[in-house]
DNA sequence: CGGCGGCGTTCCGTATACAGAACACTCTAG
DNA sequence: CTAGAGTGTTCTGTATACGGAACGCCGCCG
């Protein structure tokens, strides 16, 4: 376990999140405390990284700044995927009777790729390319990818997603017919 | 503060998240607890509800289950923005010495609209529905959206998305050149 | 029947997150 | 220059989350 006086690592993320937040809407460090209804010095050493906040903590934090506490939390891990170089945050679900729908933030490091084995028939992929330049390969040879580029394709293939140069960065969404877990 | 011995409310449904997760996966208690690295009584009690657990557990535990943890949380508000019945949390931003893009999931309660003044010239919207039906205009009249459509258009004249009698959720990719804000 | 290995819960002592007080520092006013 | 009100930090005692050790309960096997 973390000794308090030095950053943990997920906390530290979180504290710097918070400040940021923080100082974007021109809160001091007491205001906030005092909306959130903690102390000022655990805020201070929570925005500082040297606190291993509670989830009631937290909450009490994200309602005055008015976000998610996943907003807060940015996981960015989700630990989803991780090939060398790739993260895969899963960012939003929704299941509904007939189909499940997920959407990812993906991002891989320059060269980096993320292959996918074949999905069950009838799941459809979508991509949205953020940043960053790679290929798409979905069986018809790999398809080049730029920013503000979208792609869709059956999943049912094994498919991959290469990195140019540059880090890749783009939003998936995958629909997956019936149900699963 | 709760006390130990009752559930609290955040972490009640938390709890019975995770023990929901681990159940779907067949395994016991004190493997979750072990694969997590903490102790079992802690995990019974987090499960129950009776405890209020730290950031780093919740990590330890979100790991091993494959879950990113926003995805724990049951959160899933974020309100960034709300005119009536539409909620537009944004996901991610990226920004770039000549763009800015930025991703929001887009929520409308049925029947709600969104309406965007003109962006500056340049900006382009896309749009990939999740769930739920809808219109998207901007300016060539009105455009039927359903479940997996994807859409996309320069911003910079006045634009509207419309759900129709089911809630419409999509996600919402905005990308401006040069950079503001 | 007793023993054994699994389960989840409750109990314990220790480490630590908490609220609040005391503190150091920077401004602005008088 | 001093007083005051603001900032964020560090300190202190108490409540509690933590890991690990009982504990009770079941199903299996000899």
């Amino acid at each position: 376990m973390a000794r308090a006086t030095e950053p943990t690592g997920a906390g530290a993320g979180v504290g710097a999140r918070i400040r940021a937040l923080r100082e974007a809407r021109g809160l001091s460090l007491s205001t906030l405390a005092a909306e959130a209804g903690i102390g000022k010095g655990s805020l201070s050493e929570l925005e500082t990284g040297r606190r291993n906040p509670t989830l009631e903590t937290l909450y009490a934090v994200a309602t005055p700044l008015g976000v998610p506490l996943a907003a807060l939390l940015d996981d960015h891990d989700g630990a989803v995927v991780g090939d060398e170089g790739v993260v895969a945050t899963r960012v939003r679900v929704v299941r509904e009777p007939d189909r499940t729908t997920e959407v990812y933030l993906l991002r891989l490091a320059p060269g980096a790729e993320r292959v996918s084995p074949a999905h069950p028939v009838g799941v459809e992929e979508q991509l949205v390319v953020l940043v960053g330049s790679g290929f798409v390969e979905h069986g018809d040879g790999p398809v080049p990818l730029a920013p503000g580029d979208h792609v869709r394709f059956a999943a049912d293939r094994p498919h991959a997603y290469r990195a140019g140069p540059d880090a890749l960065e783009a939003v998936n969404v995958i629909v997956t017919p019936v149900t699963s877990v």
